[in-house]
DNA sequence: TGTGATTTTTGACATCCGTCAAAAAGGGAA
DNA sequence: TTCCCTTTTTGACGGATGTCAAAAATCACA
């Protein structure tokens, strides 16, 4: 809990009554490798923070499964639309390692924007580095070689190598797995 | 300008107060075709309503220009990692067309942020949204064929054929102008 | 340590797409 | 209309990547 509330003050410092308002609406969830976070069909209720492990976020499309992001310590984390919309979520979240998280649901959060508008600002200031980041991710995966976006993928997460197997990420980078391994052997 | 605070309503019912205080901080700008709304390297100072008119967003790279959005009636536009950061933009924003539009400070829309709690709800809901349509850009761009990626702009927004050149089109896709022409071409 | 399951690599081949070059079509101005 | 410039299409070719199949390496757990 002290982690999420180190990491959140690198987005905005907030006042102490917000800050302990924070802490009694977050939840612990743990889970182990494999189980799933969110299911797709099933809304999406929270938003995580995950303070230990992995996780990565796949579609499944004609049966194959189409990871689009990964997500580890520091990261927050949900099945955005769903959460959003509060409609039925499209994707599913599944533990790569076992992981410790912390939850806080919409109605809460929504009800602490309404009592604190520093925690709405923290948000919307979450919201723009977010955004900046996908899209970057999204320039990449539009306009870069495959070879390219794995290079970038290991200067920004050089450990992810040995946290997620080559499948996942052969199919976050878009490509197939036996195309990654090529990549991989001409360096 | 009623367009603007018209438009702002289908995100959020702002109070009266913090509508004719958003009325006061937006000043319209009225440009060209092919002016520049923004050039790479230039500090991105404002954030754009476009009332009536055509953008489009484009990096250069290995002095090939890649666009990567356009923008049409009712959209915000900015360069949007330079308006947050305020750090040199990475990017250009050109006119397709003569067009209106209305533009505010960073400055000013802090300030606001700052008097008005329903502004920046206002803009955090906004940024779901666009965070949710970007997603969605995403998985097309890193998970879709060329031709299912033209299919979904055309249902998207049909009479983008109209306003805008295939070589642009193509370059949005990711593609080059000669495989959209063949993929329009087998229908 | 041994065994079976999973992950990764390698090979062969077809397909999609980019590039270069040139032809064709379209648009604007006198 | 005619001319010129821009946009779009068409053709030929090569390279990158996907798919299928099988071998090799690694991992999990008894």
């Amino acid at each position: 809990m002290q982690t999420l509330l180190h990491h959140i003050k690198n987005y905005y410092p907030l006042s102490e009554e917000a800050e302990s308002a924070l802490h009694d609406c977050f939840e612990q969830t743990v889970l182990s490798k494999n189980e799933y976070l969110i299911t797709e069909g099933k809304k999406c209720r929270h938003l995580y923070f995950l303070e230990r492990g992995a996780l990565r976020g796949f579609y499944t499309v004609d049966g194959k499964e189409i990871t689009h992001w990964f997500a580890f310590e520091n990261d927050f984390v949900t099945s955005f639309h769903s959460f959003i919309t509060q409609e039925a979520a499209v994707e599913n979240i599944q533990l790569l390692e076992g992981s410790i998280l912390w939850a806080i649901t919409k109605e809460r959060l929504d009800h602490l924007f309404n009592e604190h508008h520093d925690i709405e600002r923290l948000v919307r200031i979450a919201y723009e580095k977010y955004y900046i980041r996908l899209e970057e991710r999204y320039v990449n995966a539009q306009f870069k070689t495959a070879a390219e976006r794995y290079e970038n993928l290991l200067q920004q997460t050089p450990h992810i190598i040995e946290r997620v197997s080559l499948g996942h990420i052969a199919s976050y980078l878009g490509i197939s797995q036996e195309t990654l391994s090529r990549i991989r052997s001409r360096h």
